[in-house]
DNA sequence: TAAAACTGTCATCAT
DNA sequence: CAATGATGACAGTTT
């Protein structure tokens, strides 16, 4: 096979060069300057994927030759094949071949994506305001990003759980970057930056309006043009909505605009009332002292129909429902929960990814490029579903059945609730009454407060609070005992970190910078053109690989296989031991068969009679004297009788028989033990070779196995706290309404001061004073700790 | 040419 | 105890 690349190369070669020269003008005077003006809105163009597959490159065209022919890139098989990819000793390339093209051919299709109308809004929404330059992006695309995120409609989401197919400059750009990408420009400082000022933001629970430059301008501007409170970009929003304009609560992080109704009592067929005060009483760790800005109040005010609310009412309102906060909150351990649901996210749609690829012969391209597309339309219409439902309006059965019959909604959903849905869904419920205060410990609080002014919590701070999970565990919804995402986030990164066990599951922002040092340190020469792609695709080998190569695979004639990828290579399709049984392997050119069968090979002398006659006597002397091992050649000196094979093999009782045979001398039966020990030896290593291969491939699924399974425990979690939250808000307003319906013997209300409802075990509901009601409040506290010790 | 991968061999222990 | 298998370590060979 060398030769025929040395053969054909060149002569491919030449006919390339003709065939750009006499392309080169049409396209760079035509699409190319097309696809630039389109780069330059953003919208990223594959041109080579519609051109004839017979045609180079359009890169190539441009840029000049690659190095797709020169190179042999057998390991981006690998890496593209991403956890199915075939033992190197398998000749079963034309499966491979066929495999890789229906590979390009989906992401070729991934590629020419014209951008759905939810992106040009965005992208339009976004513009008027001043494009982010691309010269200082660092800092202008964190704002940009995390007033993305707080949209709801970020691509960015789709970023990252697609992890893969975009590049470096796509990751800018779905970052919130409008400007087109220019890889160059930034490090990976700048991208580490970025990072951890996202991660950041949502930490901080940063108000909407911190980012949003329409707000800003609003404020600024207020004087000028009163504005109907409505972005322009929320326009969407108002549709339908009139009729509950009057009750309508704008949040303040997303600035969404939700109903302010309360849930009715009518609703509680599914879930007792009794049952969701238990519920929230067993699980409030949070402060009884709870503060909340008055703007809070008001909103209050507005969400409750009947009777007027003071702030100190709303604080004696809750109080029963509140307990002492019980562990400070661990925001950094919440990172990691949400970052190693983010790793999931991009490992699993890495899968999807092979899994298309080798359903990819009865599979249609469509639905390949369904799935495969970064699906921002996927997702943003989950983010609208979600920010619609956020207004605990929404059943949880429906809920969750909504995503059941939709699997690929519900497997991106996570993340969605993690980043931008946190601010509409997640946020959306809480802020429906803003009492969200309430439900957040002092210290997140007020961290919030300090940070963001209105006093929005932080959503995330209590989304992953390992608390909350121990109360699903209590609800009958147990998890798992003693899951520890931060263990198990370290070892992920322990995985992940390019140890060479590589699992080439991770694209998500932890492993971003690991994989892309890698790529900067490998020796290869990838352009900034190219490093988009390769950063996207190569595994944590660390191995650059150039689009151009991943794109092309027919052209690269390069057929062998690479000691990169054989040294972890997967044998799912192909196991070494099944080589024996395919007798004409044996002439492929490599003699590294495992358990090599008896006779199959045996290069002594009367075995290739029909090779040997084609040569001349020397050549076949020379010729077997290279096939011979040394012990082949120490027994010919020896003039042993009989062939090596039969040393080896023979069973010992034969062996013994053949010996006996022959009169043979000391030196040469000290020979043949030999022989047959080393023999036996040699294959049992190979043996103990392919067994240790076997065993490290094994544990390999293993971990990714266990890796889908955390991922998917990581979605419930986050699934079960959001229900969790959405119960608890339907339980806090219906104790406002009945409280507030609540009257005395002289038709006046009672002071949430004085009084509070209690949950009898019977269902039966008391009105009862609050001391009481704080004794009992604080036994019943002591019997959940106790419980949990 | 250096490095990595591959292979055969030996020593040793286990069966 | 002999034969054989398994495996770590090493060295030579190949890529």
């Amino acid at each position: 096979f060398r030769e025929w690349k040395l053969t054909h190369q060149p002569k491919n070669r030449a006919e390339r060069g003709t065939q750009m020269l006499s392309l080169k003008k049409y396209f760079t005077e035509g699409l190319i300057q097309f696809t630039i003006l389109l780069s330059l809105i953003g919208v990223r163009v594959d041109v080579d994927t519609y051109l004839n597959s017979q045609l180079p490159p359009l890169r190539e065209i441009i840029l000049g030759q690659s190095s797709a022919y020169t190179q042999t890139q057998f390991h981006n098989l690998r890496n593209t094949l991403d956890g199915y990819g075939i033992h190197p000793k398998s000749v079963d390339l034309d499966y491979y071949f066929t495999a890789r093209r229906l590979l390009n051919q989906v992401r070729a299709l991934d590629r020419f994506q014209v951008p759905t109308t939810e992106v040009n809004a965005w992208l339009v929404h976004r513009d008027p305001e001043g494009s982010v330059s691309n010269a200082q992006p660092s800092p202008a695309i964190t704002l940009e990003n995390g007033s993305g995120l707080q949209d709801g409609t970020n691509p960015d989401n789709g970023m990252r759980e697609s992890g893969a197919e975009q590049g470096f400059g796509e990751e800018l750009e779905d970052l919130g970057a409008v400007a087109p990408p220019v890889n160059g420009d930034l490090t990976k400082e700048d991208i580490d930056l970025i990072d951890i000022l996202w991660r950041q933001d949502i930490d901080l629970g940063a108000g909407r309006e911190i980012f949003d430059y329409s707000h800003r301008q609003k404020e600024s501007d207020v004087d000028k043009e009163p504005s109907d409170g409505r972005e322009p970009g929320d326009s969407w929003r108002s549709g339908g909505n009139e009729t509950v304009e009057r009750n309508v609560l704008v949040d303040g992080e997303t600035g969404e605009s939700f109903p302010a109704q309360v849930a009715g009592v009518e609703d509680q067929t599914a879930l007792s009332l009794e049952e969701c005060l238990r519920l929230l009483e067993a699980s409030f760790p949070f402060g009884e002292n709870s503060e909340f800005p008055a703007a809070d109040a008001s909103h209050l005010n507005e969400a409750v129909p009947s009777g007027s609310v003071s702030p100190a009412l709303q604080n004696g309102l809750l109080s029963p429902l509140l307990t002492e906060t019980e562990s400070p909150f661990d925001l950094e351990q919440q990172w990691q929960d949400l970052m190693s649901i983010m790793e999931m996210q991009a490992m699993e749609v890495s899968n999807t990814d092979t899994e298309i690829l080798y359903n990819g012969t009865n599979g249609d391209p469509l639905a390949a490029n369904y799935s495969l597309a970064p699906s921002t339309p996927i997702h943003q219409n989950v983010s609208l579903h979600q920010a619609s439902l956020g207004s605990c309006a929404q059943d949880l059965s429906s809920l969750f059945s909504s995503e059941i019959e939709s699997p690929s909604v519900a497997s991106s959903s996570a993340l969605l609730q993690l980043a931008p849905d946190n601010s509409t869904g997640l946020n959306t419920t809480f802020g429906a009454t803003n009492l969200s205060g309430i439900f957040f410990p002092p210290q997140l609080n007020s961290t919030g407060n300090e940070t963001t002014g209105p006093g929005l919590p932080d959503p995330l701070g209590g989304l992953l609070d390992e608390a909350m999970l121990d109360e699903i565990s209590l609800m009958d919804l147990a998890i798992e005992e003693g899951f520890n995402p931060v263990q198990a986030s370290q070892l992920e990164e322990e995985f992940d970190s390019d140890s060479g066990l590589s699992l080439d599951s991770s694209h998500s922002p932890a492993s971003f910078s690991s994989s892309e040092a890698s790529s900067s340190s490998s020796s290869s020469s990838s352009s900034s053109s190219s490093s988009s792609s390769s950063f996207s695709e190569e595994g944590a080998v660390g191995y650059s690989s150039d689009s151009e190569n991943v794109d092309f695979e027919e052209t690269e004639g390069a057929v062998g296989y690479q000691p990169e990828y054989s040294k972890f290579c997967r044998m799912s399709y192909q196991d070494p031991s099944e080589l024996r049984y395919l007798p004409y392997l044996e002439h492929v050119g490599h003699n590294h068969t495992y358990n090599m069968a008896p006779g199959a090979q045996d290069p002594d002398e009367p075995h290739l009679p029909a090779v040997a006659k084609k040569s001349s006597k020397e050549k076949q002397s020379d010729f077997l004297d290279k096939q011979m091992s040394r012990d082949e050649h120490r027994a010919r000196a020896m003039k042993i009788p009989f062939t090596n094979e039969k040393i080896i093999n023979l069973p010992v009782e034969e062996f013994n028989e053949l010996l006996s045979k022959y009169q043979l001398s000391e030196a040469q039966l000290s020979l043949i033990r030999d022989i047959r020990r080393r023999g036996k030896n040699k294959m049992a290593a190979q043996n103990c070779r392919k067994r240790k291969l076997d065993t490290i491939l094994n544990l390999e699924r293993d971990v990714e196995d266990l890796q889908r399974d955390k991922s998917k425990l990581l979605r419930e979690k986050v699934e079960f706290l959001k229900s969790l939250r959405q119960m608890k808000q339907k339980v806090q307003n219906l104790y406002q309404e009945v409280f507030g319906r609540l009257r005395d013997e002289n038709g006046r209300p009672y002071s949430p001061n004085q009084y509070s409802l209690q949950y009898a075990n019977d269902g039966s509901v008391l009105l009862i004073p609050r001391p009481l009601a704080d004794q009992q409040a604080r036994r019943q506290e002591r019997k959940q700790k106790d419980r949990r010790k």
